[in-house]
DNA sequence: TTGAAAGCGCTAACAG
DNA sequence: CTGTTAGCGCTTTCAA
């Protein structure tokens, strides 16, 4: 049988408000009859009710995240886990629980509008980078709490953590500068997307800064995130022209790009993927990548998300995570391929 | 503010119970009530607390999933996310919830016990598929329902899904052989746990059934599920005999062996990795290997459970997945490579 | 500092 | 078929 906070206040011979009281670390309770019911709370081994407790509180203490399926996200895997252990890390740490749902296509906006109208959830992960305003909108109108991971187009006290993709693509392509690059070139997709954007503004930034004339020639931005962009890409690109260095936008472009030099002994060229994903890692040569710390992300964003829930006033309504280069094989020009 | 079953029932002129009723779709309703209710409903935009039913019903309609987060098992992101949506489908079409929460090393008993004793969800999800019996125990001794992915050591009445990895082995060995092998190498890790033992014994009697001799000198086994323990594995076998194909027991061993024939411009032999991740898919030369259904598993372990909650009569306790070989490059023995 | 009592919003006997 | 009435287990005024 069950044991109740009833159980309790009868076996510690006070009432069940004072039972409560214990529970909550309330001030107002003697240290004596605190010492008395915490002993036979573990006695009894009795442990709250949740639903209760949420009901009466009106608060369910769990944190709802909704993961993108749409078809190419397949490839995200790792980031995606990257961010559930993070947004769980902290979420241990204060206490909360998390529920997970899979948004497929169509009924995404569902799955949201159900979590947040029937009460399971006291906010809202996002973990959609290039988020829909739609959905983002339709939160905000309800005053529903929730945060994005990926900065929002308007940035209107939407609570939001991001990398710095210009300043990511800045410090690389001067990274790549300082040692001895000149030409370079950057392999994208999905013009649209701000990560693509942010970053081709810090490729053209840096190239600036330092004194290099950009050119067109140099750069190439395909429809999907897949190795057959970064194939199609680097051949175009070396149709016209003949960087030193590639960066691709992602790992998995990044592999495509390998294929190609591997196939055509091309071996004195850096490359240089995003996201850091196994699939770099186990590439020959292995791929140097960007780091993105995906669970940073998350972890920032639930915390983010909490301290708005509790009422703890944060200094900014988002985060910025910041990134870090994995050096590997292909981040030298003189590459021993096979 | 919020509207409750309350203002509803006063809306619509009757008590509480009929909109309960209406809302559980109940037999015992007149149509015509029915639809005054919920037209009533639609109007107001009334949405049913959950955390108070679920109060009051004693259950939550939520499982409960603890992803391991043990070193290592980093490389199966791929396998918990196709197990998460599996889990997710299931969950959606009957009405489930999810809640997911990473268990580190030390404190995953610790988790599992919060999420089972605080009333957060009806029913667990381990999916470790080398479980510890501590936890199983645990959870059967109170008698909470839960299913293991993986098949437990002893199967008294535990609910667990897996796939059969005995047939798996066995089926793969003889397409093998079909195909004119006759040395075929397998190599493995992680001599205790049930994966290993239950796929070399299929291969084992599939050499057997085929009057090929069993040869040690074709057998490794290493520590880890990592990419050196293939390189180690595939050296140690070449240096004792020389298979025509050879098996590795998770696709990141299959790296390892593709990068040693690879450098040594080995082309003559068929490797086919097991569970079919990205990473076998992005290799050159692409590695074949056995899709193991890690979506099916979790539906099925979700229905499994649920069935369980709802006193659904299964025929049985548990579900055997099938797999299918993937074949890709590697498979033949004749290899381009670069 | 503690207790009594009124909910939180919904379900489920039990009557009628 | 529908309403009344207890709860579900906990929190939180309001008094004492």
């Amino acid at each position: 049988m069950k044991i109740t906070i009833n159980d309790v206040a009868k076996a510690a011979g006070v009432s069940k408000a004072t039972v409560s009281r214990v529970l909550s670390n309330s001030e107002r309770i003697s240290d004596d009859t605190k010492r008395k019911v915490n002993d036979v709370i573990k006695n009894m081994g009795y442990i709250p009710n949740a639903t209760a407790r949420n009901l009466a509180k009106n608060s369910t203490k769990t944190i709802g995240i909704v993961i993108p399926m749409d078809a190419g996200s397949y490839f995200y895997n790792d980031f995606y886990i990257k961010l559930m252990q993070g947004i769980s890390s902290l979420a241990q740490k204060k206490g909360y629980y998390i529920m997970y749902a899979f948004g497929n296509d169509k009924d995404e906006d569902k799955v949201i509008k159900d979590l947040c109208s029937k009460g399971v959830v006291d906010g809202i992960i996002m973990l959609k980078t290039e988020q829909d305003d739609k959905t983002i909108n339709y939160l905000a109108d309800r005053k529903f709490p929730f945060v994005v991971i990926g900065k929002p187009l308007e940035d209107n006290n939407v609570l939001w953590v991001d990398n710095d993709n210009f300043k990511i693509a800045y410090d690389l392509v001067c990274e790549l500068i300082k040692n001895g690059h000149k030409k370079i070139c950057f392999i994208g997709a999905q013009e649209k997307w701000m990560v693509y954007q942010e970053r081709i503004k810090g490729y053209k930034k840096a190239l600036e800064d330092n004194n290099i004339q950009y050119d067109t020639n140099l750069v190439y931005c395909g429809e999907e995130f897949s190795d057959e962009t970064g194939l199609a890409g680097i051949k175009e690109v070396l149709s016209k022209s003949d960087p030193t260095a590639v960066i691709a936008i992602d790992d998995l472009v990044a592999v495509g790009i390998n294929k190609y030099f591997n196939m055509n002994s091309i071996r004195d060229k850096a490359l240089i993927g995003f996201n850091n994903t196994m699939l770099a890692n186990y590439q020959a040569p292995s791929i140097s990548s960007v780091e993105i710390y995906g669970d940073k992300l998350g972890y920032y964003a639930a915390e983010l998300l909490v301290n708005h829930l509790e009422k703890i006033d944060d200094a900014s309504n988002y985060k910025i995570i910041d990134s870090k280069i994995i050096y590997r094989q292909t981040y030298n020009s003189i590459i021993k391929r096979q």
